[in-house]
DNA sequence: TACTTTGATCGGTGAATTACGATGGAAAAT
DNA sequence: ATTTTCCATCGTAATTCACCGATCAAAGTA
């Protein structure tokens, strides 16, 4: 992972309604989850909703996936780790201290 | 650590410059490092770097420390630290897998 | 064949970001 | 005291972001 792309995921991050995106997506994943009901969580517009969500696909963060009418979102949990791994390696690069650490991913 | 500063700092590290000026603080630190030294590596005006540092002071990523006429700037790594446990926990939240997890910093 | 639901995408607005050169002020050197 | 060095800050232009309402296509339902 280079720069650019730590870089993008972290700016894809950056920003407290797509962590609560994320959050959501990830805690109703039992019943799969669809731009609806991020919405409805969120009082933000639809084509808000939208599109941090094209924000959050696009840095591969979440994977879509059509179900009939309407579109699921899943939490892509190695991209995640990936991330990890990569700000592991810039911390450990940056000098004495301070390393995360990950330790186990996808299924 | 809430989502607005997570947010707050992951977004000071989603340009790749930032990283980069991380990373020259970092790898000069021996010698103590001033804006200039990082200006003359990046090639991007002075007022530029300053601003770009100024984002990462404010995110509390590195700490300015007046050097006589000059000032240099040393990496927080504890605040890295911080942000590495405050992106576990949040991987950790977001489900099965895909912990990061931090394990040793500052002096 | 309508009609509805869902949500991506378009167009627009205001705020923030990124970049620059220029200014100004503080400390060091002359 | 004057000059030089260093750099934060200001003003500005171009770009991007965050948000909205409106629209349109696809898939399901009547």
């Amino acid at each position: 992972m280079r720069d650019d792309d730590i870089a993008n995921t972290m700016r894809a991050l950056g920003h407290p309604v797509r962590l609560n995106i994320l959050r959501i997506l990830a805690t109703q994943q039992r019943g799969e989850c669809c731009c609806a009901d991020v919405t409805e969580e969120l009082t933000l517009a639809q084509s808000t909703v939208s599109q941090h969500i094209k924000v959050l696909l696009d840095a591969g963060l979440i994977e879509r996936k059509p179900r009939g009418t309407r579109n699921c979102y899943i939490v892509q949990h190695d991209r995640l780790a990936a991330l990890g791994t990569a700000f592991t390696g810039l911390v450990v690069g940056l000098g004495p201290a301070a390393a995360p650490q990950r330790e186990a991913e996808q299924a």
